[in-house]
Formats: structure tokens, sequence, C-alpha cells
RNA sequence: GGUCCGGUAGCUCAGCUGGAUAGAGCAACUGCCUUCUAAGCAGUAGGUCCUAGGUUCGAAUCCUAGCCGGAUCACCA
């Protein structure tokens, strides 16, 4: 149990014995002492002064008196300050803990049992990956070690959207424009070459749609529309030619038109055909298919391998996107779905403060939550977990309230523990990042960047010397991983972020390398110092300064930390605990000395606070997916 | 318009299940490398915690209203 906790029961115990007050856990605030007062922990005591109906002083001085005579070993002193009854705790548990308590897997909970999944990254085949996919894969990553480390068993998946229009447009840009270019001839990596090709499907689709779109405000008609559109299209240049709109409406409608005028180019049209074909599963079309899809996920690998991704099972929708109808079915013969007029499938959740939702489209295919109904029910069949964490972007929260609240009508067994790991967009510093204006941060290119920044500066403070040139690699990219990784994940995730480029790849203070850096200086030291664990030795008459007192009580704190971030599923908690560690070791470190302490206690006692220190950094920074070097 | 999320130092962010004088990092300024790694440490300066009410011993934190920013409310995925 946790010190904090342990002050918790002694609290209750306490107000009961002397007062017979009977208190719960959640009805006392526990806080650490402010470092301006003598203590390590304060229980406030304002919320049974009235009870106790003695002063907060004298109510301060019973409790802690009691504390002090029936836990000695625990509670050494106490000070009651305007109501806080500041609380100490003895050398003696202190060291004991360093002692006991510290070990390799010092953190980590035993396993229980209860199964998790997180699905992350998501990634289209049409593009490669960029900022925004770092995050989330950063954090699905994380969210896993931290399940593990709370003792879960946890299942890592992704599901790859490989299929739609958005696939066809690569596919048909190839064919129109490609002649035949592969990653091997162009030398390009196989998921840039298919982005590449996006691109020019775009560019293509914009000087295709410029004369239809002047077409159609001409009041002319236009070629493959049907009468329907043409008609709309027709009143809505009528709307605008009034000339009595606001701007907001009128800008709305020329958004309404281009997209039209989109629609109805020859290339929207030829892709739509693809698309069609491929659902057909023509052959030619489906080797095309595979032919890029295989391009983009060697580039994927390449990536992923950097970044140091991976899962446990990955799911295509190109294989799954039909299994969500027979829930319909399902659902509508248990009257939590109907049918329309049209022959339309809805879900009314006007009940849980939600809309009424499509769920099958007249023409009986399916739709985006019909796919994730069935998906969800797949994991379900292949890993029954209890929870399940979706890490997913926020403009998808109304999305995964909805799939939430249809599973739970459905009965579905792990409805309740859907979690959505939310997270907010990585702006840049000059606002979001907009693929048509070339802003994109791509992941590859950044974490080039991040490398090269960490062996510039290296080369700087001359730290090359006594490193091979492999060592030299791994260590760039521990440094600039370290870097990047510590910067996307030290924000709360539901924040939407700004990333600034030059901040990303600063070393100091608040960063990775920092953290790094502090773990490298205690291996450096432990190992000059020959440090070997020894528990048989008493300490605990080397009495313990200010600053030891404090690095241990810090370390302590660690499982509480792990537990604090899985309940909240934020990696955040851990990056500024580990700053917290770091920074507060590197104080510890400059006042006094470790190797060649005042007596043979304290430097046994300063190596062992040093080791734990080293533990607590290298089991936090892998909760963030982020190695740490043994020198640097 | 409805719903949800955010607004804390010049910048980026903690703190939000109510507790003592609101904290870090960056940027600025001052010091500290013949002693265990200076990618470090110590210090100075920097605040209407969006606004106005309310709840109470006590509010950055809870409630109400408003302001600003964002997301979303598709027979797109």
């Amino acid at each position: 149990m946790q010190i904090a906790d342990i002050i918790r029961q002694l609290s209750i115990q306490a107000l009961k014995a002397v007062f017979d007050i009977d208190a719960t856990p959640e009805s006392l605030t526990i806080n650490e002492t402010k470092p301006e007062f003598t203590g390590d922990y304060t229980l406030v005591l304002f919320p049974f002064v009235k009870q106790a109906r003695k002063s907060p002083d004298a109510l301060g001085a019973s409790i802690g008196e009691w504390m002090q005579a029936n836990a000695p070993e625990i509670i050494s002193g106490f000070e009651t300050v305007k109501g806080f009854l500041n609380l100490s705790v003895s050398n003696q548990y202190w060291v004991i803990f360093l002692q006991q308590q510290g070990g390799e897997h010092f953190g980590m909970a035993a396993p229980h049992g209860k199964k998790v999944m997180v699905e992350y990254s998501s990634p289209n085949t049409n593009k490669p990956l960029h900022l925004g996919h770092l995050r989330n894969n950063f954090l699905g990553w994380s969210v896993a070690e931290i399940y593990k480390a709370n003792g879960y068993n946890v299942m890592k998946t992704c599901v790859v959207n490989d299929r739609g229009i958005h696939i066809c447009k690569s596919m048909l840009a190839w064919q129109k424009f490609g002649n035949g270019a592969t990653p091997a001839t162009t030398q390009t990596k196989g998921d840039h070459l298919v982005g590449d090709y996006y691109v020019k499907f775009e560019n293509e689709l914009r000087s295709q749609s410029e004369p239809v779109l002047h077409e159609l405000l001409e009041g002319r008609d236009v070629a493959g529309m049907d009468e329907a559109a043409l008609q709309k299209a027709k009143l809505l240049v009528a709307k605008l030619s009034d000339g009595q709109l606001p701007d907001d409406k009128q800008s709305e409608i020329r958004d309404e038109l281009k997209d039209m005028a989109r629609n109805a180019t020859p290339i929207m049209h030829e892709v739509r055909d693809m698309l069609r074909k491929w659902e057909q599963g023509d052959p030619e079309t489906m080797a095309l298919w595979k032919m890029m899809n295989g391009w983009v996920y060697d580039g994927f690998d390449v990536t992923y391998k950097r970044i140091g991704s991976n899962f446990d099972k990955i799911y295509y929708e190109s294989e799954t996107y039909l299994e969500g109808k027979q829930y319909v079915d399902e659902g509508l013969n248990r009257g939590v779905f109907f049918r329309k007029e049209d022959g339309s499938v809805w879900i009314d959740l006007s009940g849980e403060g939600l809309d009424e939702k499509l769920v099958l489209r007249k023409d009986g295919t399916s739709v985006y939550i019909t796919q994730d109904i069935g998906l969800a029910k797949h994991k379900y069949a292949d890993f029954p977990m209890e929870q399940s964490v979706y890490v997913i972007g926020d403009e998808q929260n109304y999305h995964m309230n909805v799939l939430k609240h249809i599973c739970k009508k459905l009965d579905m067994p792990f409805a309740d523990g859907i979690h959505h790991l939310s997270y907010g967009m990585v702006d840049l510093p000059t606002g979001r990042m907009k693929s048509r204006e070339g802003t994109v941060v791509d992941a590859d290119d950044l974490c080039d960047e991040m490398e090269k920044v960490a062996a510039d500066k290296t080369a700087e403070l001359g730290k090359v010397e006594g490193f091979t040139e492999a060592e030299l690699k791994v260590l760039y990219h521990t440094l600039g991983m370290g870097a990047l990784k510590f910067y996307l994940l030290r924000v709360d995730p539901k924040k939407r972020m700004v990333f600034n480029p030059e901040e990303s790849i600063d070393f100091h203070g608040f960063t990775g390398p920092f953290v790094q850096y502090t773990y490298a200086r205690i291996q450096s030291v432990l190992k000059k110092a020959g440090y070997t664990k020894e528990t048989d030795k008493d300490l605990t008459e080397a009495g313990l300064l200010p600053l030891e007192r404090e690095q241990i009580k810090l370390l302590e704190q660690f499982p509480g930390m792990v537990k604090q971030a899985c309940t909240e599923m934020s990696p955040s908690v851990i990056a500024h605990y580990a700053f917290q560690v770091a920074k507060a070791f590197n104080s510890f470190y400059a006042e006094h000395s470790i190797a060649k302490a005042e007596s043979e206690e304290k430097r046994t006692l300063r190596l062992e606070i040093s080791y734990l220190t080293g533990v607590v950094i290298r089991n936090a920074m892998k909760l963030l997916g982020i190695a740490v070097p043994e020198r640097m």
C-alpha cells in the first residue's frame, strides 16, 4: 500500500478512536505538505471541526498524538497549522521502503487476467502517415503499456482503412499518369508514392471542376449531371444572383455548387466506376488495388518500425465492412431499430440525448456506423475483453457515442467497456495542417529531422567520443524519438495542441532528452561507484536530509501514478511525473556527493536512491514508449 | 440553433473528486564546470486563473448566465 493510503487509513482510525467519527476514505483530503511547512503529508481538518466540536488546533493535536502513539514506525511527528495537520513520515519508513520495495519491476502490477483491447493508428492506404497519426500512435502504444503495467492482458489492434473511394483515387491517378512507376523504379517509399498519386488525382479534379463550375454558374447544362441535380444547381445559382443573401449563406451555396461541380467531372465518374468494379471483384481492379496497397504496407512497415509501433492483430476494412449488416436484422427483430417507408433502417437515440441515426441505407448497403458495430462484435469474438479502448480523434466524439449506445441497446457484453480515448488535433503555430496548402508535417520527414538534431546537438557538446558509429546511430534514434514522443505525450490527450517545430527539438527542460540525460547520468554514477544492491545494511540511523527524503517520497508515488494514468487514460500523467523525478534527482545530485558521501551509510543510501530513481525513470519512460540510453 | 470540448505568466502546458502565498518548461536577466556527465544546478522577473453572479469556513477547481475559440449534428468514412 502507498503511504498516502496508509495515512488515509490511520486518519480514519484516529477519528473513530478519538472522536467516534465515522469517516469514509473519500471524505478525507490528504495532500502533500507544502514545502514551506515541515511534514510530508497533510490532513485537512476543517471537514471534521464541527463534528468533533473542537478547535482545528485541538483536533489536529489529538489526531496527531493518536497516530504517533499507535503507528510510531510510520508517523514520527506532526504540526498543526491553521486547520492543517502536517504529518512527518518516519525515516525508518522511507528507508525500509527504499531497501525493500524497490526492484527492476517497481511500479508494475502483477497480472490479474482482465483483458483490454486497444485500437489505434487506423491509417488510410492512400496517404503516408503524418504528425496527427504520430500523436495517435504514441497515445495508443502508451495506453497499452499503461494497461499492461496495471496488470491487464492487452491486445493491440489496428484497423486499416483500405477500401473506398479515396483509395480508388490514388489507383485511378496511377493508371492515368503513372506510366508504370513503382517504388523500385522511382526510388520512392511506397506510401509516399501512392500518396503522390492521390495528390495528382486531386489536382486533376480541381482543374476539371473549374470549367464545370463556370458552366453551372452561367446556368448552362452540364454533361454527366442528372436532371434532379441540374435543377437543384439552377435553383442555387438563382438564389446567388439574387444578391439578397448574407455573406456566410452565399459562401455556403458556393461550396455546395463547388461540390456538385466536382462530382460532375469526368474523373469523378471514372473513379466511381472503379469503386463499383472493386466492389464487384473485377480481377484487374483487384490486382491493381492489391499491388498498390502492398506498396503502402511496405512503406508503413518502415515507419512503424522506426517509431517503435506494432500490433498484435490487424483488421482490414475490406474484409470486415460487410459484417455489420447481420446485426441490423437482429436489431430490427428486437425492436431496437425501425424501418422507414423508403426501406432505410434507423435507431432512435433521442432518449439518450442524441438524434435518430441511420444504420442501413434504403438500398440496403451499410454505413460507417454499421461497419463499426460489426467490427466491434468481430473483435469481441476474437478476444473477449472487458474493456475496449478506441484511440480516435475528437471529431468522432459523436460517432463513438452513438456506437456505444447502439452496442448497449443490442445488449452486447462489451458495450459498457467501450472507451473512446479522444484526442485533439495537432496544430502548427501558423494554424491547422492543411494538405491543400502543403502544411502537413510528414511522419518520416519529422523523424529524420529529429534524429538529425540529436546528432548535431551531440556533436556540438562533444559527446561522441567512445561511441562506435553503430552506437551513435542508435543513440540519435533514441534521443530523437524520445524528444518527439515526449513532446506529443506530455499534453493532456483530449486537448488540442500546438506543435512548434523549434520547441519540439529543444533538448532542455521539460523534454524527453532531459529525462534520458538524467538516466544516463545515474547509470554513470552507479557504474563508477561499483553499485550493488544492499538490502541488509541498516540505514535507518543515518538520517535523511531534505533532498534525500524528497527524492524517496517522489519515488514512492510511482505505483500510484501508474494507476492514475490508467484510470485517466492519460500518458501525460506519466510524462509529468517522470520529469519531476528527473528534475528532483538533478537537484539532489548537484547538492550532495553520492560516491564520495560523508559516511559509508550515506554513500549506500544515496546509491540506493540513485538506483531506484533510475528504475523509476526507465519504467516510466517505457510506459511512454521511450527508451533510455545507458550513456549520452 | 442543439450537443460536446477548451479559455491559467509573452509562448507551450500542469493544477480542476473544493484547501495554506496558483506551478513547471521555453524565452529574458544573474550566478555556478581542477570534485560522481553543465543535455545540468541555484536564483531574479513575469498572473484581472475569460467575464459577472451564486454556493461556503474556504473557489482556478462546484452551480448559473454570458463572451471567445474549436469540434460535431451526412443515405461520406
